[in-house]
DNA sequence: CATATTAGTGTCCTTTATACAATCAATTTT
DNA sequence: AAAATTGATTGTATAAAGGACACTAATATG
């Protein structure tokens, strides 16, 4: 029988590499959207690519995302974050082998962030879910993005997240447009009110939104937490 | 503005180890099994856990998932895997960091394998979920298992992965016991057979099943490809 | 031939999903 | 001030799906 492999035995003669990959989404103008950055380095410089970096000794995978999104967007805490899938075949990275941890990320204020350019990236920016620009990394890249936004509408049927995209506070014809945005279809008002309301989801706020035309009541949510429902939004 | 950190920069002065853990899941006796290996070696000698071993330079997470599988279980081919969660935080072993990427496996045919001890396992057995041993690693197996098997749920209500179950024929009574098993308790027989009916899920066969009582009709899976339904199973 | 064992089948009721349009409250325009 | 505009708010009827529930059928065994 072979004896066990030790650590040096595994590890000394190749080279890995940890990364996070954040795909952040945004509801911007009624639509959704993502956040790309423009790479300053190879491979694929001066294209558009999803946010990323390398994990550091100290940090969990988690920081690691907050940080490298932190750099980006000067974003300095998450409404939302969730482990979407790891990437580990990708020969993506001609310096060694790169094993990539990828997070979905929703900002519930992508109007107010500031994108900054970073270490790694040249420029940030906000691009509609349904116009996306060519990407680095050929496919890849795009059917993460794909990936990311089949997991996000599966979610917002039978969670809560969808109010991790508002503010505070927000009317119930926000909440329809934002549920539009991400299932990219048109959704009938008095039957989405009716299952919104009939479950313990929000509840109105002794205040209303004056815009245009007849005032809207304001919502908040009932928990800041994640909630698992059992039936379809 | 502070300059790109190099790959050298970034791998030099940790160590970081991969590492693929597996979930099996196998169908025996009726009842939801889980394979579990005692460690061989430290951490955790003598204690049950996760079968798992580290990827090695020239294979993929998925191949080394499998590759694991096979030494311990003697399992050459896959019946359904699926990538579960990385965990990346977890300071479980001291030789330094591991990214333990974890996966689902279901088997088809537990009854006929035979377990191998191997290089980091001395021995490989079947646990019912619902009695598990105490394992290695503290909480975190515990964790990771409950999460498998609440993965494994979800699955099982909108798509075909029962089938990955159970061998090529089988009853709809069989079928049903793999769903009892699963989700952890019983369900009405007529139900059951009107839903798996109404979908495109199953076809009969021209054999029948006899053991004792009345024989029963024997179907086929009409695909062996995952397939996602919209509704509940 | 009686008994044991498992397979197979249908109806009613409740819940949920979907389609669909008029009225209300404010602002803006004329 | 009346009319037009903008967006908010509300209910009903029909269809589809889910859940509860009990008897008959086909084989083997004693």
């Amino acid at each position: 029988m072979p004896k066990a492999k030790s650590f040096n035995e595994v590890t000394k003669d190749w080279r890995l590499l940890l990364a996070a990959d954040i795909v952040v989404f945004g509801f911007i103008e009624n639509k959704l959207k993502v956040l790309l950055v423009r790479r300053k380095f190879e491979p694929g410089v001066g294209a558009w690519a999803i946010p990323g970096g390398f994990v550091r000794e100290t940090e969990s995978l988690e920081q690691a995302a907050l940080r490298e999104l932190h750099e980006e967007t000067g974003l300095s805490q998450s409404a939302y974050l969730e482990q979407l899938y790891t990437f580990g075949d990708v020969k993506r990275d001609p310096r060694g082998r790169v094993i990539s941890v990828a997070y979905i990320h929703l900002v519930n204020n992508p109007e107010k962030i500031k994108l900054n350019a970073s270490d790694d990236a040249a420029e940030a920016k906000w691009f509609d879910i349904n116009s996306l620009p060519t990407l680095a990394f050929g496919k890849s890249h795009r059917d993460i993005l794909e990936y990311a936004w089949q997991r996000l509408k599966w979610k917002f049927e039978y969670s809560n997240v969808a109010l991790s995209m508002l503010p505070d506070k927000f009317t119930l014809s926000d909440l329809q447009k934002v549920y539009e945005a991400v299932y990219h279809k048109k959704i009938d008002k008095r039957n989405f009110r009716k299952k919104i309301l009939a479950i313990d989801f929000v509840e109105p706020v002794d205040q209303v939104k004056q815009e245009m035309g007849r005032p809207a009541q304001l919502y908040k949510a009932t928990t800041t937490k994640l909630k698992i429902y059992n039936h379809v939004i």
